[in-house]
RNA sequence: GGCCCCAUCGUCUAGGUAGGCCUAGGACACCGGGUUUUCAACCCGGCAACAGGGGUUCGAAUCCCCUUGGGGCUACCA
């Protein structure tokens, strides 16, 4: 019988290395027909967000990532929320002081902090000095009277160096001294991550421990601590996966988001900088106020982020980093895109949860052979712990586009269209009006497309009213006033309103014949049209779109482009 | 600094545990050409790697050592 968890404590949005984690937990209790478990680790107060533990779920359950046992589904081994299982710790805790294997502590930060310096100084690596008695209960007593903090720490058996076996690099030995004496109980009765996933892992009896590599330093003491808990019961078996590195170096992580900002609007602001000493400064498409010190000057950008301006301030410095809506409405108001590290930013970058769950599989793991593009059936039946690679694995945003094109095209149609309308929901689309044949349809004319965020953009233009078209200055420009774009549309124009009834054959073979007549390619006359219709160079199939749209409105957004655009020729 | 891990095309990797089947395979990216109503897609072709140095061996990408490089950890975070 397989067991296995995913463990991730509630600090906010699933990201990416979560997910990667949760997967090959989840791939591997699939594979074997066990069970899988999510568990909540939710021990620092300080970090823990009520939120988080919901926004994690549903990523889990986006991915299709379902759990046997944990919050909402419940199980024997409950509860799953790590602050309800104080009991629980308190006993053990208890447990291992009476027999003299954990020891009280009451050292201050400063006084840690000072220890660790000294260690520093002496090349050495820190590790606590255990004190020759223990204190007792009345030291305790003595010592909270003088408002001294109190953690209990593990006494870790110095006679014998710990040896760990992982899966991926085989045995690792460590010299106890290395591990030192670490806290398992902090000053407000919590356990330590290293005390608590330790017990719970006993006690809802995991057999196999898939994480990141950051873990594996944890190992011999965590190790150490289940034969002073439970002596000689079967350890689980430990798989250390590689880190998932990001493009820009080290390891793949939230902070790149901030980091991504804060780099664009110092761009931003250096090349301001040279265009004012250049009288150069234009406005800004689609931005009121025409420049970033200005944003920056008046507050606005903050306002946007919802922060005070000090805040904003602060962070461009690099001195702090706001929370991560506040980074996102303001990268969004610059036009700036951020790398994706949640879960949810994929969403919203219009991936399918197929797409991610096949290229984080692939993180770290392969099937042995050239298959990489695999739905998740063949995943499960596929997946093998003892094919982890050893090595890092870069994050490739290219590859990832490219995984999302090909699952576009093998998805279910109607899976997609699940997959669009959730989409279209969230970034509050004005497509999302169409009915779902309409919608099905405007999918099928996508094929080829990479992601959902590309059907949007070109379709967006059939939903909105016509005096809500925004014409894209380079098109306008390329199209319609250079050369005689303006003079064909005219042409287009009469035909499509001679035509009784705008079919699609019909409005593909007046314009293949036009474009014979002026001895131009189709593009010479189809372009013209849909920049007029769309505003942009960008969209479904020409023939279709003037279908779709239909005769009067595409009549009307003919002729409003010609009265605007006729001044300026 | 200390401890630990890792090292094949630009990137992800196959091959390494059974050394000869590897003049190193695939995918993404890139470059060239074709197709084309936009963006994509599609078709054809191309570029490109065993980090360096020592060993072991008849023979090393594969085993050993060193160097270099990358990464992780070094919390009363998980």
């Amino acid at each position: 019988m397989v067991v296995t968890r995913f463990a991730p404590s509630p600090t906010g949005y699933l990201h990416v290395g979560g997910a990667r984690t949760a997967l090959f937990n989840w791939l591997w209790a699939r594979r074997a027909g066990g069970t899988f478990i999510l568990r909540i680790e939710d021990t620092d107060q300080k970090r823990n967000t009520p939120t988080a533990a919901q926004q994690v779920m549903d990523d889990l359950r986006w991915l299709g990532i379902e759990w046997d046992e944990g919050p909402e589904a419940g199980g024997p081994n409950g509860p799953y929320l790590q602050s309800q299982r104080m009991d629980i710790y308190d006993k053990y805790i208890k447990q291992l002081l009476d027999e003299k294997k954990a020891y009280y502590c009451f050292d201050t930060a400063e006084e840690l902090d000072a220890f660790r310096k000294e260690a520093e100084t002496q090349k050495k690596s820190f590790s606590y000095t255990r004190p020759k008695e223990f204190p007792g209960e009345s030291d305790v007593e003595k010592a909270k009277a003088q408002g001294r903090d109190v953690t209990v720490r593990f006494a870790v058996p110095q006679d014998v160096p710990l040896v760990i076996t992982d899966i991926v690099r085989d045995e690792i030995t460590f010299a106890a001294s290395e591990i030192g004496d670490f806290i398992i109980q902090k000053s407000d009765g919590f356990p330590t991550y290293n005390f608590a996933c330790v017990v719970d892992d006993y006690l809802m009896k995991i057999t196999h421990i898939i994480r990141g590599q950051e873990h594996l330093m944890n190992t011999p003491g965590q190790q150490a601590l289940w034969k002073a808990l439970f002596g000689d019961a079967q350890l689980p078996k430990y798989a250390h996966m590689s880190v998932t590195v990001s493009d820009t170096g080290g390891k793949l992580s939230k902070r790149e988001r901030p980091k991504a900002l804060r780099n664009a609007i110092k761009t931003m602001q250096d090349i301001e900088t040279v265009r004012v000493g250049q009288q150069l400064l234009l406005p800004l498409p689609d931005k009121e106020s025409k420049s970033i010190q200005d944003d920056i000057k008046t507050g606005k950008l903050a306002e946007v982020g919802g922060i005070a301006p000090e805040e904003l301030d602060s962070f461009i410095k690099g001195k702090t980093t706001p929370d991560m809506p506040a980074i996102g409405a303001m990268a969004e108001y610059l036009g700036v895109a951020l790398p994706e590290i949640n879960i949810v930013d994929f969403f919203k970058s219009g991936y399918l949860p197929e797409t991610m769950v096949n290229f984080l599989a692939l993180l770290g793991w392969n099937p042995g052979d050239n298959r990489e593009i695999m739905p998740i059936g063949e995943l499960i039946e596929s997946f093998d712990l003892s094919r982890l690679s050893k090595s890092n694995s870069l994050f490739d945003r290219k590859k990832l586009l490219s995984f999302n094109m090909e699952h576009m095209k093998m998805t279910p149609p109607e899976k997609v269209l699940e997959h669009f309308r959730a989409y279209l929901k969230v970034v509050n689309s004005p497509v999302n009006s169409a009915e779902d044949e309409l919608l099905s349809t405007i999918i099928k004319l996508c094929e080829g497309t990479r992601t959902l965020v590309d059907i949007e953009r070109k379709s967006r233009f059939l939903f909105l009213d016509n005096n809500e078209i925004q014409y894209d200055e380079k098109a306008v420009k390329k199209i319609l006033l250079k050369g005689d774009g303006l003079a064909v549309l005219a042409i287009v124009r009469k035909k499509l309103a001679a035509m009784e009834q705008l079919t699609e054959q019909g409005i593909e073979d007046m314009l293949r014949s036009l474009a014979e007549e002026k001895q131009a390619g189709l593009g010479k006359v189809a372009q013209p049209l849909r920049v007029a219709i769309c505003g942009t160079t960008v969209s479904l199939p020409i023939f279709e779109s003037v279908q779709m749209l239909g005769k009067e409105n595409t009549l009307a957004r003919i002729d409003t482009t010609l009265k605007k655009f006729a001044a300026e020729n």
